[in-house]
DNA sequence: TGAAATACGTTGACTAAGTCCACTAAGATA
DNA sequence: TATCTTAGTGGACTTAGTCAACGTATTTCA
């Protein structure tokens, strides 16, 4: 057998996101009524875990530029799904979350995503997918 | 404690290789010489792993469309990393393979995402590590 | 307290990555 | 041979990512 490399992580975690990016897809007419793309959606899942956060929190969760940010939540503000309010207590900042119709796109996108995801976990038992869970969770 | 959903995985995976080329990106100087850039790199590290390949074999193990593979590896080979040879028995594929500076590129490159690796991989044992590729080389 | 440093977000300008379609040429099918 | 499929190329376009400059709000600390 082929010893695996750490390196290779970087192969095999890139190709698991690429697979999910693709089966979604091929089933993007299901769901993506608003055309959130990839980044939106990923944008969306990441408020639906975090609830009401600010930008820069977002930012350095997704690990994305600030700026890069600031335009992602323009473009899903213009969309209706997500809300941007001043916080009280920073005027520097500004609180990100999702509307109700974001949370309803989300709970659709999340419903799509497990069933990629299920799909690509085919090949190991819901033990080992825990297991996987439970050792990413503690790297990142 | 949070119960980890399937689609978590998704978020964790995205922000695991957005660290890495974070991580690379802050020290590219040190072995970008070339300036391959991240899409590159992978590029170079797929060739590392899979040697002599058709063109579209490597559009499939990187889960890329094809036409960005012509391109990323047009953008190699005049940088003199990678070689582009008919094949001998279908006169339609391309097989392409590291040249000799591109094995040392890759060779620069490899210690620098092990190094990154290592750093992102420090919370969990080395067994923990072991069990993680075991893991993901069955599901990609 | 007030000046300097720092932090959050926005914008502009640019480069890289990804998508989609049409097209050529070689092979496969029948 | 006529037709279908497959590998790779190129064009045109959209999205993503980077980098620096800027405005405004908050800390820091002399």
């Amino acid at each position: 057998m082929k010893k695996i490399r750490d390196t290779d992580l970087a192969l095999m975690f890139d190709r698991f996101m690429r697979s999910i990016h693709f089966g979604l897809q091929q089933k993007a007419g299901d769901f993506d009524r608003k055309s959130v793309g990839p980044g939106g959606g990923m944008l969306l899942m990441t408020l639906a875990d975090a609830g009401q956060v600010s930008q820069n929190e977002l930012s350095r969760r997704m690990v994305r530029d600030k700026s890069q940010m600031t335009r992602m939540i323009q473009g899903l503000e213009g969309k209706g799904l997500v809300r941007r309010e001043n916080s009280t207590s920073d005027g520097r900042v500004v609180m990100v979350s999702l509307t109700a119709e974001g949370e309803q796109v989300v709970e659709e996108l999340l419903e799509a995503v497990a069933d990629v995801i299920g799909d690509l976990l085919a090949p190991i038992s819901a033990n080992e997918t825990q297991l996987l869970k439970q050792l990413l969770s503690r790297i990142v």
